[in-house]
RNA sequence: GUGGAUGUAGCUCAGUUGGGUAGAGCACCAGAUUGUGGCUCUGGGGGCCGUGGGUUCAAGUCCCAUCAUCCACCCCA
């Protein structure tokens, strides 16, 4: 019982304050980024009515059947705890009529999500999204400028060999087609599917296609893709999207067999694909969704949009040799030498600090050799000393902690040196 | 949900075929230096050996269960 009391639930983490350096660089220069390209950042809750993802996502997907978490609330609502960005964002838009103050809306969030899965290397029930929403625009320039956006983001961060895997799904017509003729394909090899691929044989053949069990491998090799049945808009519309990635120098491979387990993509869809994280390979990924805002009852509305893993995107990133940067030595200790000098020492730090200097003391009752070693741990540059010979002086003692050196000045001019 | 591996100090890990007050390195605290950090030396505090049961004269060590972590499957970020 106790023991609950100091133990983290299954698949979560603490961000300590050793790491969190690194958090706070993926998440500024997302941030960063996402302004540049002209998103703004919308905050949406935690949690959200459960129909919203048995609708937005699609209840025969792996994340709606088996991974959410999902509970009644006091008033008997059913309320589940968001497993990811998407569909919370689509609501907002139609909740706050963003659609209507104008045409693109282009956002983006960062976060928490939470999936019931069986934590492994990369994966946890509690894991960080960041993402971009665009809505309002079919243009393929569109798709590009989403997809450039996270490869930028990368380059900037420093991750080197992302992958980006492209595809298109097309659109519902197209989709039915392929539909059509896939399940006349698999018909007679359903019996040699893995369990799973036979249930999704009749709710959805197409993630027969990226299933990556061997047989279905074998089962799936001469399938019809969901390429050779896009329209002739959709072909369209998938040719200049390459186009515009190739004209902004943006690589990419086409796979064909590319489908997400997310029900609501539509024509484009894409992933971030990358090695050594395990056997987690995706750093993140997304597509476009056109259907999706009718389909929680708002107008027509296309978007595209991504969401990457902040988790993975730290295991690229160590296993690349990322290091924090050196921090460089700022800031001030005070040490004491004397029994009677904590008042002092206690209207002096919040006269220094007063004036803009970050600046702490001892609080442990330390020796002055001790408190000098703590202030060479905290990582400070001066050491601000007072003795009673100081204190008779009026003066203070700063020990400059890199170069060893030490000068004795007056209280009003300590300010200065410590700036 | 399925399979495998592993749980000993804050951290990384020793601990022999079951045998005696359970160890090391790092970290932490103190002293060597009662007004000076980093280097060095000396000392110190820290362990229901994951938890519960069982076998045995005797269990950190063997058996069972349970929980947790890691890895993989499934799926995804």
């Amino acid at each position: 019982m106790l023991r609950l009391l100091t133990t983290r639930p299954r698949g979560t983490k603490d961000v300590l304050p050793e790491e969190i350096e690194k958090w706070r660089r993926l998440e500024d220069s997302f941030r960063g980024i996402c302004e540049q390209y002209g998103f703004r950042e919308i905050r949406t809750p935690i949690f959200e009515h459960t129909e919203l993802f048995e609708r937005g996502v699609g209840a025969t997907t792996d994340i709606v059947s088996k991974e959410m978490y999902t509970f009644l609330d006091r008033g008997k609502r059913s309320i589940t705890l968001r497993p990811e960005g998407t569909a919370p964002v689509v609501r907002a838009l139609l909740e706050n009529n963003l659609h209507k103050l104008g045409l693109p809306q282009k956002l983006y969030y960062l976060g928490p999500m939470f999936r019931y899965d069986r934590p492994q290397a990369g994966r946890f029930r509690q894991f960080h999204q960041l993402g971009v929403e665009v809505f309002g625009s079919e243009e393929p320039a569109v798709d590009a400028e989403v997809m450039a956006l996270a490869m930028n983001y990368f380059t900037g961060l420093g991750l080197q060999d992302v992958e980006l895997h492209l595809n298109s799904l097309g659109c519902l017509k197209c989709r039915g087609n392929h539909r059509n003729e896939l399940y006349g394909f698999l018909k007679d090899s359903v019996n040699k599917l893995c369990k799973t691929c036979r249930e999704r044989f009749d709710n959805n053949p197409m993630r027969v296609l990226d299933c990556k069990n061997p047989d279905c491998r074998k089962a799936v090799r001469k399938a019809p893709a969901p390429v050779n049945f896009l329209c002739g808009e959709c072909l369209e519309h998938f040719h200049k999207t390459q186009d515009f990635l190739h004209a902004t120098g943006v690589d990419f491979v086409l796979d064909d067999y590319l489908v997400r387990g997310l029900d609501y993509y539509t024509r484009t869809s894409f992933e971030f694909i990358v090695k050594g994280i395990g056997a987690q390979n995706s750093i993140g990924g997304g597509g476009r969704y056109d259907e999706l805002v009718a389909e929680c009852g708002g107008p027509r509305i296309p978007g595209m949009g991504f969401g990457l893993g902040v988790e993975r995107i730290l295991l690229t990133l160590s296993g690349q040799g990322f290091r924090k940067e050196q921090s460089i030595r700022k800031g001030a200790y005070i040490v004491t030498a004397g029994e009677e000098l904590q008042r002092d020492a206690f209207i002096l730090l919040q006269f220094l600090r007063g004036n803009g200097i970050a600046v702490e003391k001892d609080y442990m009752g330390r020796s002055l050799r001790a408190q000098l070693k703590q202030a060479d741990r905290k990582g400070v540059r001066y050491a601000v000393i007072l003795g009673e010979e100081e204190k008779k002086r009026g003066t203070l003692l700063i020990r400059d902690m890199v170069e060893g050196t030490q000068k004795e000045v007056c209280q009003q001019e300590a300010v200065k040196y410590l700036m």
